[in-house]
DNA sequence: TTGTAAGCGTTATCAG
DNA sequence: CTGATAACGCTTACAA
């Protein structure tokens, strides 16, 4: 039983130095077509499967791989329909190049282990280890957020040559790349249409990803303070200055968990008349949670969402638009040519009103 | 501008040799505390990210990852329910181990280059080149599928020891590993429940991803012989011998493609009494199409799927169930302990009937 | 068009 | 408990 063949065993067989071999390999153009020809054909035939990963890799230094970073469980991206899409524009955009693409969970050491040339961080605050071991290794960064300060909303994809690299910007670093829409304005669009619609009393379902509060637990404004994290409430509290804003954790970020949560929120003595969910799939549970109560989203308690996922649409949920897939692309685009630059692309969101909202009730408590 | 910073770096700023670094990283245990500390705060402060992967994965012959082989594009690992189900379950395995999860076109240049320790094939055949390229490499392989002959169905998992070393099993290859339902029973599930309810025309919805036939065009049923991709098709026939079986190329397998499909199946002359897919996203796709055309499934036509995923239910689609999830779970942990012998893991299935599929209409064509 | 030589960063082995 | 040494399999200037 011999060892697995290399380069080398082909080499000899074939009568030629190692780097020929290589070269049929990596640059089939620079060999004769004999040679190729030969050289393929012994390597079939000694069952050679072409250069091993790790030892090209180790020397060239790529690895022919993107990884994306989650927030949650691995598993957790693939019941999110909003990561599932995300992920799906990174495919697109890296499959033609034959690139990998490595799912990643957020534990440093896995980011650490991980064999890949980029990164991208899915719903995950840059403070978190995981994206600090990213950082430490030196790999390129695309973010999926705006950095801090919710930037001023300029336009459709701007990648400012503008560098900043005194890196003032922020606590810390100078913002990398990023794909991002503008939560915080995402925010206030919720927040203008129900002042417009004359809610007061709304509540926030938030998930809890990030450790702030845990399930089912009322959260005080005080814990909400990562702009990065937070910016679609921020922005909602700034567009209803008078209303009374309380914020409950839903757990994490599912439908089971907004069925849950919607029990805890409407059993509650001082009901809302509205409720907003960071994103959908929390709201689209929490709708299904009212109707089996014979409840009526937008006429007995209005609900609205973020990102319009599939299904936002067939249920009638009010929501702010965005390009899941595109942003998914987009991403994948920027992984796949870490410039010196750090490129910046933000992208258009709409205001979806549907069914799910509607006019608070006159205020004599029914 | 120093170069990154490597074990080496290390051990000479702490004045020791670069085994004890590399011990700190991967035997903590083996080290005086006080060492220990001592060579992590260094690393820290020089920014030394830990071993690198590439260097690490050349020695130790461990990429700390597994792969998953998919048959269509990668973004349509993200859009298949069924897929992304199963991912889920492989991931809930395979992340308490710190290993990440590759997914992989099926192109046998990603193969080659990917970075991993073993792998899992989803709905790809192992004659498939990128399959081989997986042989080739000597990757350890989790089928999940039966291997030729479909199996005799002796029971929930059977790992039987009984190994074949002389691979007198099938043509070529012994079977390895595998965790899979008996597919060709669950066509037979079909097939008999069909047969019960008097249906003697029906129509086989095919996806193509393997390349027999195109989208729309009608396949003889001689170029479906394969048995580890039809063996659905297969089970089918054998529970119907009676009947009038034709075959149709629907695309790939998507919910769009079992709307279009619908079109051309739908306006035929001699329109079967009932429609099988080989999916249920393809059967729900086909029912969606029926009732924008005023169809009622199950009365004016009866439809059937296979997988029982979720929305299934909602529509009232006739499947055959199997536990998705827990097949990529244990494929997962398959796949983290390639031990020499094959493992062979048979999952339970269930004919589910619901309101898609009914008697089948009297002979006289309306 | 092909060969030579020098590592890439790590870890296993074995001795101290 | 720590250190020296030898690979691991490959790529890439550069030289022939």
């Amino acid at each position: 039983m011999n060892r697995r063949p290399t380069i080398k065993t082909v080499a000899e067989a074939v009568g030629v130095s190692t780097s020929t071999v290589s070269n049929a390999y990596n640059r089939p153009d620079q060999l004769s077509a004999k040679l190729l020809a030969r050289i393929k054909a012994t390597a079939e035939e000694l069952g050679y499967p072409g250069p091993d990963a790790a030892g090209r890799s180790l020397r060239s230094g790529r690895a022919g791989a993107v990884g994306i970073l989650l927030t949650n469980t691995l598993s957790y991206a693939f019941s999110d329909p909003y990561a599932v899409r995300f992920l799906a524009g990174v495919s697109q955009a890296v499959e033609p190049t034959d690139t990998s693409l490595v799912v990643l969970p957020p534990s440093p050491e896995a980011v650490q282990r991980a064999h890949i040339d980029a990164i991208a961080t899915l719903c995950i605050p840059s403070s978190h280890p995981a994206t600090r071991a990213a950082a430490a290794r030196g790999l390129p960064i695309v973010g999926t957020t705006l950095p801090d300060q919710a930037a001023d909303p300029t336009g459709t994809d701007d990648p400012t040559g503008t560098d900043d690299p005194t890196g003032t910007a922020g606590p810390g670093r100078a913002p990398g790349s990023y794909v991002a829409i503008d939560d915080r304005e995402a925010g206030r669009l919720i927040g203008r249409h129900l002042a417009r619609l004359g809610h007061h009393r709304v509540t926030v379902l938030l998930d809890t990803s990030t450790p702030y509060g845990s399930a089912g637990t009322e959260v005080g404004p005080e814990e909400i303070l990562d702009p990065e994290c937070w910016a679609r409430w921020l922005g909602l509290r700034e567009a209803m200055p008078g209303a009374e804003l309380s914020a409950v954790s839903a757990g994490h970020n599912s439908y089971e968990c907004g069925q849950a949560t919607a029990a805890a929120v409407l059993d509650r003595q001082d009901r809302p008349t509205a409720v907003v969910a960071v994103s959908d799939v929390l709201a689209l549970g929490f709708i299904d949670a009212m109707r089996r109560r014979g409840l009526d989203p937008g006429r007995d308690l209005s609900v609205a969402g973020f990102d319009d996922i599939t299904g936002a649409e067939a249920a009638g949920l009010t929501t702010v638009h965005q390009p899941i897939e595109d942003k998914g692309r987009l991403v994948g685009e920027l992984l796949l040519a870490p410039g010196a630059e750090p490129r910046r692309v933000l992208l258009p969101i709409d205001l979806v009103v549907r069914s799910s909202t509607g006019p608070a009730p006159t205020p004599s408590r029914s």
